[in-house]
DNA sequence: CACTATACATAGCCGTGATATGTATGTCAA
DNA sequence: TTGACATACATATCACGGCTATGTATAGTG
């Protein structure tokens, strides 16, 4: 299981960048997510939707409500102009501790 | 300003990774992380005392009282066996998350 | 007809950074 | 001498956010 604090940290920079593939809803989110971290990253339900409508609260996405191919009820989400550019600025700082991080690990071995 | 989750997710593994090159102290480890960073990671006093004392108090580090060549009290910190696997699973975890965050960026330019 | 997967939502608990505050000492310049 | 600043550690209060549990509802499957 991954580190709560970690997940915290992970949870919109992925959001965000899964929703820059295109639009998409929360049990699908969860499923992706899961998928792409190889079954590690296994978000709940109870953690994701509040994220889904804080994100929207603030402006970085926006939702409709559709249906699936059977007729069940989504809730879409996709981004908007300030989704991106917080997508773009978490990926800086993502960046620079993981850099951080990085050196000091290759440190270890010189 | 980094955001907060991601300070919380990364002040552990950071101080694993400092301490893993040898003993340090509070003070000089707010100055590392911010000259590594660059001037972007400015911890404070009041987050990172309770910081090692947590991780003291799980077993990770330890620490013993000593002085400063200008006869300052200075409490240093060092690794303990625990902490040592602490950091190499905060490492996996880290890079997983980095992973899969690094594919998602990399599809967008396909 | 029961069980599972799908799909969304929220309440309460607990851990953690941010901020403010307190204590103490060494250095350096006015 | 005095004031400012850096050094050095500590803790209390607050706000935020994931975890867990719970609730509602429907489609598919054995």
């Amino acid at each position: 299981m991954i580190r709560k604090e970690l997940v915290a940290a992970s949870a919109e920079p992925l959001v965000l960048a899964l929703l820059a593939q295109g639009e998409s809803y929360g049990y699908a989110i969860i499923q992706e997510v899961k998928a792409r971290s190889d079954g590690k990253l296994q978000w709940t339900d109870g953690m994701l939707y509040p994220v889904l409508h804080r994100m929207e609260h603030r402006g970085l996405i926006k939702s409709r409500w559709g249906e699936s191919e059977t007729g069940r009820k989504r809730k879409y989400y996709s981004l908007k102009k300030d989704g991106k550019t917080a997508m773009v600025k978490h990926h800086e700082q993502w960046s620079l501790v993981h850099s951080v991080l990085a050196g000091l690990k290759k440190e270890q071995y010189v």
